[in-house]
DNA sequence: TATGAATGAGTGTTCATTCAT
DNA sequence: GATGAATGAACACTCATTCAT
């Protein structure tokens, strides 16, 4: 690929998220390649179908999601890298994540995406063993509901015009339900 | 209002419901009257705009919850009434709730729909006093992030295929989270 | 026909000359409907086709104007008669005459209107060849013109928003270049 | 822009000319599409709404009766350049003219239409003040009547099938009406 | 006979996608 | 490889007309 072709890829991909994280899938591809300054047969040539730009857009989102969870399992204390990545989930995703619903529900879910998803899974359920194992959380918690709940707060606060400190609270108590008993989560700074 | 129209309005309804609670509001007002076995202009002819009709469909959904949260104060434990209306909320809310979104932001929210989404919020406020009152609930809880909670797993849980029992398990994640600490919610059979 | 039939019958074809005469062709049967104060079905109860409600309207009208020509037609002077029913036809048609352009495009003119049609032009005829043994009119000028002018002016100023004054100016051109020539015709007050 | 879309762009003009000179405003952009031989999406790719694009149609009918205004008034002689301009007007505005009516009640006539329309209206005037000067037309005649004349009978004409003599011999009533008392208008071979 | 309700065939308009340059 | 232009299929909505009550 030519260097001025993947760099019109790049900015498409960083439209394409903005786009539809404002508007979901009502977003229209003409606003993409408005924003990425691009015609919007330029758009088509790199993703063939609005699906495949949205799903490429969610890939991008996992990537970087599986980073950040990479270095945090890195960090020290597990305990606070479990909370970090909960609470970072929610709120970087919040305007992203809704994007999942909208390819989660087909058959033939995009292997690329697919394959981003399941690697961030992985990682978020080592950061979880740690946390049960460091007994910061409860030991029959699986990763399906941490993820049911974190796409839960990210999409109802995108959706609507939550404010922050709601979220927090809402946060905590999940949190604090996840965390083993007598230990509540200490609310950060 | 003849008695065929009102059957029909009822089958509209219903199926606004439904299609609405599927593909939000991407979902067309023709799906809705293939649905419900009508002409299009007769969809039309009861609810003159897309947006009527949802908020309909809207304030039908809340009424009725009213209704149930009205039947569950009536009852004997207000610990049992609290946790039987969130998970009512979620669980039947699940495809509906949705929907809020999507007449939530505009700046003139329809009188009905508002007023009647403004009965039921008070409704769970009064459920959630006595199940503070009661002890069962901490005292530090507010209606804002429990709502923003049941909005979050209800939107997350319609718009993907969820197992029942992960949405149970996060049901039961956030009734304990929200529980006096040292009472842990009892799951129910 | 009994008789509140017939009584709304009558309202109803005042609705259509109000609604037409408003928005020409593009006045919905419906507002006629509203106007009258009856359903629309009883509109095309009356009236099985907007066509033909338009007719009637139109033959309603033709007639209104027959009888004030010859009513004209025994008037005194025939010079003061031709320009009064000239004037007459234009300002009072004014309004209502767009809709002959409704219907007259079409193959099948309507028996009804046509007939009421030509009853007037007779009369418009006979005020006219008055007028010219009387010396006031150019004895070349036919029939045919005369409508042509007075159909132009109604509609023309029907359609726009015309000062009185400037009606009034453009008359009196139609008038002097229609009057023997030597023979200016008076302004009146 | 490109040559195919310059071209495309006339033949709409000249298709929507046609279309609402016949039918008026109800004319339908579908059909103005059809007889341009393009897919309706292309018509509203060039004009955004159907409103434009009679204002565009507008808009190169002014400017095209303009030229030819200014053409006139170049000639030899001024009763000859005025006649010839109400003439020419009159038929070639015929199935046009219409237009006129279908957008100028509005409060924001476009910025585009409305500047061709006055340049044209006081082309119009320096002809008829060409005329007066040299004793051809009356000194009292005003831009205001001439142009309510000639929309009077473009329209009339063109909303009825008129035969062409009729049509003349309405115009040489016209003519005469404006011209100085004394010097009747010559009748064109 | 009059009505409220239902309908089919449009209308203007948008958008994902394809084609010619 | 990139673009401007074109398109078909849909969408929300309207209206003349018909049907059941």
């Amino acid at each position: 690929m030519r260097q001025d072709a993947r760099e019109n890829r790049e900015r498409i991909l960083a439209a394409a998220e903005a786009v539809f994280g404002e508007y979901g899938a009502a977003g229209s591809t003409e606003e993409v390649a408005r924003r990425a300054a691009v015609s919007i047969a330029t758009v088509f040539r790199h993703f063939p179908t609005k699906e495949e730009l949205i799903e490429a857009a969610l890939l991008r989102h996992f990537e970087q999601l599986t980073d950040l969870a990479h270095a945090l399992v890195a960090d020290a204390d597990p305990a606070v890298a479990w909370r970090a990545l909960i609470r970072t989930m929610i709120e970087t995703g919040a305007t992203k994540l809704t994007l999942v619903s909208l390819v989660a529900d087909r058959d033939e879910f995009p292997a690329g995406a697919v394959a981003a998803s399941n690697r961030l899974k992985s990682v978020v359920g080592e950061v979880l063993r740690r946390g049960q194992e460091a007994g910061a959380v409860r030991p029959s918690v699986t990763v399906e509901e941490v993820y049911l709940l974190i796409r839960g707060l990210a999409q109802a606060s995108a959706t609507t015009r939550t404010p922050p400190d709601t979220l927090a609270r809402a946060v905590d108590v999940v949190l604090t339900g996840l965390s083993r008993p007598g230990r509540s989560a200490p609310t950060p700074a």
